[in-house]
DNA sequence: CGGAATCCCCACGGATACTG
DNA sequence: CAGTATCCGTGGGGATTCCG
């Protein structure tokens, strides 16, 4: 019978778009060229402070570091610390507990990442 | 002593670069607005055409889900089958082998968007 | 040092119309 | 149906300069 098909197939689509949502929600916050990168050297790093950020992070310029700072910082993932006692002033950021909880998501990522260059390679020659 | 200091920092920053490095990899092939969700509905309907493809994905326009096809066929996470015998011609899309070597990846990331999207609601209250 | 402000460009992608 | 062609706006982000 051809209702056995029309009604599996919109069982799928419904858990498709449940699907989609999600990954649209957690690529909303986390996409974008360099959000992942920072929260990944911050989270290695423990505390860093703005230039050395920069320094690991290659190609980033100072402006898009400062804007991508604020976001991570309004959506929780990032806390900034100031020392305002020196002179210079010294400026920390620091990963939160919260941008911990991406860490599953960083690891098979990196793993895929790693496996997937492998591939590349090969495919090459 | 600061020299362990120092040591633990540098063994830090390669681990730390190695991990962005193979972040970037990974980015570089499934990062945009579009990619990934394309790659889920293909694994979640099996077999898909293009208008029902564009219908799936909200927003889309066929001039960039076309584009984005192309790209995905090239790096194999798509194939696409054309049934000529038929007319108008039927094309169908289906998701590689290599493709579900996401699967951990998609799986963690919606995951990852579901929790989000609860904390938010709270915070909101 | 840690940014903010300004300028400017170009490529990503939307809208629309057309084709085999 | 399954795209392609064309036009066009805009905003992401680079380069540079300035500030506390």
């Amino acid at each position: 019978m051809e209702n056995q098909d029309q009604i599996c197939k919109n069982a799928c689509k419904v858990t498709c778009s449940e699907n989609l949502a999600a990954v649209e929600d957690a690529l909303y916050v986390i996409s974008g060229k360099w959000k992942l990168k920072i929260i990944i050297v911050l989270q290695e790093m423990g505390n860093i402070r703005f230039n050395e950020l920069q320094r690991l992070i290659p190609g980033i310029s100072a402006r898009v570091l400062s804007n991508e700072l604020k976001d991570l910082e309004l959506n929780g993932f990032v806390k900034r610390v100031v020392h305002a006692e020196q002179t210079p002033v010294v400026v920390e950021y620091i990963s939160t507990d919260y941008s911990r909880t991406l860490k599953s998501v960083i690891i098979s990522l990196s793993e895929w990442g790693k496996t997937h260059k492998r591939n590349i390679r090969e495919d090459a020659f």
